[in-house]
DNA sequence: CTCCGTGCAAAAGATTTGCACTCCC
DNA sequence: GGGAGTGCAAATCTTTTGCACGGAG
């Protein structure tokens, strides 16, 4: 199934430089599984205690870090604080967040398109880069809560 | 120059219950002057000692919550941790927010129009709310860094 | 006079750091 | 074998809470 994708981030990560140690292998497999649903440091670290119990904090929230920093991972601010999912392929995208389970999708097209014109003639703000996050409920939990 | 807003600020505290007292005073004029800057929980904090050294750190995070429960101020989840300003007078509206001083400007318009229908017709989600920020520099800053 | 609001101190969370030990490469 | 990575404990930082007192209405 995703074994194929674990070994393309094992092999991403090895050319990056890093070492390759159980706490990432599980923190990728892990990411891997949450398909694209966004988890907090806290959800992270809850599920590594479930294949290692002897896993640290510390070591989590270490390797979160580096791997945004190594781009093997995503870290997006949302309504609910600070949350991380596999970086996504797609070039320039923003998400929809499902607001009862954080799973994501992408958006079919980003709208800044349109702005852009009207700031940068319109006013005088230098524009640097811009968040968009559609809020609401995917599929799944639209169905449950109906 | 602000204190006819004062006064109307305090107007609406009255009209929902709230007492009017030195804590709140301070907090609606560092709002007041802060004019659309955004300010995290520990500058609003370091802002009233300016004024008065006894208050304490749990009446400003007591009133924030009061002041954004009672729709006198807005938080904003923004790239860079929760943040609060005056509550904008305009309906539905987005910011232009400077990543170096936290000043905000309204955007002219609200390009999620153009996303909703491809949302609606074409995935399974059910969108409820949006955000969408522009970070970058203001016009001061812009200058300044030049 | 009555409560809402406040100060204070302590608790509860969340995240970071120092240090010695481990084990990946 | 060397240095990046880890576990552990403690430190920091941020935010919340309980309780008794004080002041706005």
């Amino acid at each position: 199934m995703n074994d194929k994708q674990l070994t393309k981030l094992l092999h991403a990560m090895k050319e990056k430089g890093l070492k390759f140690t159980p706490a990432r292998e599980i923190m990728l497999k892990i990411f891997l599984q949450a398909d694209d649903k966004l988890l907090s440091a806290a959800d992270t670290f809850d599920l590594v205690r479930k294949e290692n119990a002897k896993i640290n904090f510390s070591t989590v929230y270490r390797n979160l870090d580096t791997l945004v920093t190594n781009q093997l991972i995503e870290k997006i601010t949302c309504h609910d604080g600070i949350r991380y999912k596999l970086i996504s392929q797609k070039q320039h995208h923003h998400l929809m967040i499902c607001t009862h389970c954080h799973k994501t999708e992408p958006l079919p097209f980003c709208p800044y398109g349109e702005l852009e014109a009207f700031i940068k003639n319109g006013t005088d703000f230098l524009p640097t880069n811009h968040h968009v996050e559609i809020y609401g409920y995917c599929k799944n939990c639209r169905q449950e809560l109906k």
